[in-house]
DNA sequence: GTATCTGTTCTATTATTTGTATAACAGCTA
DNA sequence: TAGCTGTTATACAAATAATAGAACAGATAC
C-alpha cells in the first residue's frame, strides 16, 4: 500500500487518501474484493492520526467505493468495477468533468491535446497494474 | 451574465463563481477582452456579499484567466486562449484529471463511455455560443 | 466641482472544516 | 487472556468561508 501525499497541499489528507485508493481501484491495483489496511495501521504508515484515515474510508464508503464490516474491515466492493454506477452518479460526475476540461481549455490547451491526454490516463487504467491482495 | 449558483452546495460560494466563469470562457460566452461585471453589481444580483465575489476574482486572477485594472475592471485575458498555457501547469492539470477519471471508472463506467463524455464536453466547447459584450 | 461607481485594503465576527488527541466499548482472533 | 479492530464520543487548535462595515483613491457622469 505505497501511498504518497503531500502534507503541504491544500487539498486535505482525507481527501487525497480518498483520492490516491480510488486511482488504486480504478488502475487495478486494488481488486475487487481486496482488503484495505486497517486505520490505525494506515495511519501509523502515513505519520498521521488513525481519525483522519476513517474519514477517507468513511467517505469511501458512502460513495459506494468499499464496503466496512467489524469482521473484514475495508474491502473494495465487488459490485463496482463490473455493474453500472449508482444512479444520478454520471450526471453529476460530468458537470465537475467539464468544469474540469474548461480550465484546460480557458489555459489554452486545444481539444485534440485535452482528448489525448484523456486517452493516455484512460489507457493506464486499462492496462493491468499489480494487485496487492 | 446568468450565472446559476447552489447555496447549499459543498463546493464555497466563490469557487462556484470561479468554475462558472472558467466554463464560460471556455464556452465562448465570455470572449477574450471581454469585462465581467464589477464585484458590488455581481454581488447585488446574486444576492451575496461582494467580498465574497472579490475573492473569485482575485482567484481568476492568480491563475491567469483574467485581468484586473483599476480603470477597465475584470478583463478575459487575450493572449489565453490562443497561445499556450502556463508553465507546469499542464502537468498538475493531469493529475487531477486522472483522479477525477479514475473516479468514474471505478463507480463502473466504462472507458468508451467516459472518452465519448468527454468528447461531448468538448464538443460543446468548440460550437460558438453567444458572447456577452 | 460634485456625486457616483469602482477596485483595494483593513479589521472584525461567526460558523464550518480540518487534523489531532484521548478515551471508551464491543467484537473478533490468536 | 491479550491484542487488534471498527465505532463512537468528546475536546481542542488552526485554518477556511462568508458576512459585515469602514475607508481611501482613481475613474466617470452630471
Amino acid at each position: 500500500m505505497q501511498l504518497t501525499l503531500d502534507l503541504d497541499s491544500e487539498v486535505p489528507i482525507y481527501q487525497q487518501i480518498r483520492d490516491r485508493i480510488v486511482e488504486a481501484i480504478a488502475d487495478g491495483a486494488l481488486a475487487a474484493g481486496a482488503a484495505l489496511p486497517s486505520t490505525r495501521q494506515l495511519g501509523m504508515d502515513l505519520a498521521i492520526n488513525f481519525h483522519t484515515v476513517n474519514k477517507a474510508y468513511d467517505l469511501l464508503r458512502r460513495q459506494g467505493f468499499i464496503r466496512i464490516n467489524r469482521k473484514s474491515g475495508a474491502v473494495v466492493r465487488r459490485d463496482r468495477l463490473s455493474g453500472p454506477p449508482e444512479a444520478g452518479f454520471a450526471d453529476e460526475w460530468q458537470s465537475r468533468l467539464r468544469t474540469l476540461l474548461a480550465e484546460a481549455v480557458a489555459q489554452g490547451l486545444s481539444p485534440q491535446e485535452v482528448q489525448q491526454r484523456a486517452g493516455s490516463v484512460l489507457e493506464s487504467f486499462a492496462t493491468p497494474k499489480g494487485s496487492m491482495t
